[in-house]
DNA sequence: TCATTCAGTTGCAATTTGCTACCAATCAGA
DNA sequence: TCTGATTGGTAGCAAATTGCAACTGAATGA
């Protein structure tokens, strides 16, 4: 079973950014394979331990981050394992990642339920993500709207 | 703010706040179905044209999304037609669709191909979100990490 | 009143997912 | 170098999820 990007995909809503995400990342586990590639996982198997997904669905969603683009296989000489890595088009999913992260710890947890934490170098928390006009002005769903493409 | 939803779902990952968001919205539909209710989506009929999902999938959906308290009904008098809105909670995912679609804007669409833009009250395109520590500097995969919880 | 739209429901087919078992290639240790 | 464990998958099948088309009963609108 093989991919080919430009055939396979057929976006479920063409002229939006946020629909061609999803249909990229948006399903039940490149997201989780992809937040685990930015916390060090490597093999096959990290991959696998770590999310328990299962094996075949795990090649098929390799298979395909690859294909987009997202992941790339390293150090393929012949005779060696396979490692992957995320391209840089995968590390730029970090602010995804980061965002879905802190929604989690503000709206999925009981009080007193303990999460793991995102830090940065100095261990300090990474602060919160909140878009912002260039005035400084903070933006919501209320004062911003989608203007359609033409 | 949090909700008892623990009892119905089967988290993928308990600690990670990550898998807890997308175990809630990180299907097919979901996030879609936000993004059009931030878009001022308000009826059963608004979502299915606007998603094109079928029915029976979006009624699931409306009725998990409420259950999870990331939509709601508002008040119709009884005789009256149902409409949803997001909750706060719904709203406070505005950051997770903004970096989706600004993801998708840098990577999913080739040179030239058009696509809709995200504006303020202002008509000016939303700024990049960007992670940032506390003094400024910016964070990525490569120098951040997950602590783990306790 | 009567047609039309709305908000679903139902039944079924197609697709996707999740086991479990299996396999060849690679690696680690004696 | 032999040997056993681990890795990176496949294959086959069952279960769950999704999509499609037809149907329904209420709400609306002219």
């Amino acid at each position: 079973m093989t991919y080919d990007i430009a055939a396979s995909i057929a976006w479920t809503d063409p002229s939006c950014p946020v629909a061609r995400t999803t249909d990229l990342v948006g399903d039940r586990w490149s997201l989780l394979v992809i937040r685990d590639a930015m916390d060090g996982a490597r093999s096959f198997t990290d991959f696998q331990r770590r999310t328990g997904i299962a094996r075949n669905i795990l090649t098929d969603r390799l298979r395909k981050l690859t294909a987009y683009g997202i992941i790339a296989q390293v150090d393929a000489q012949s005779g060696k394992r396979k490692l992957y890595e995320l391209t840089d088009a995968g590390k730029d999913l970090f602010p995804v990642i980061v965002t879905l992260r802190q929604w989690g710890e503000r709206h999925a947890f009981a009080a007193g339920e303990d999460h793991s934490v995102l830090v940065g170098d100095d261990y300090a928390r990474v602060p919160e993500l909140v878009p912002m006009s260039a005035d400084g002005t903070p933006l919501t769903s209320e004062n911003t709207r989608v203007r359609r493409a033409r």
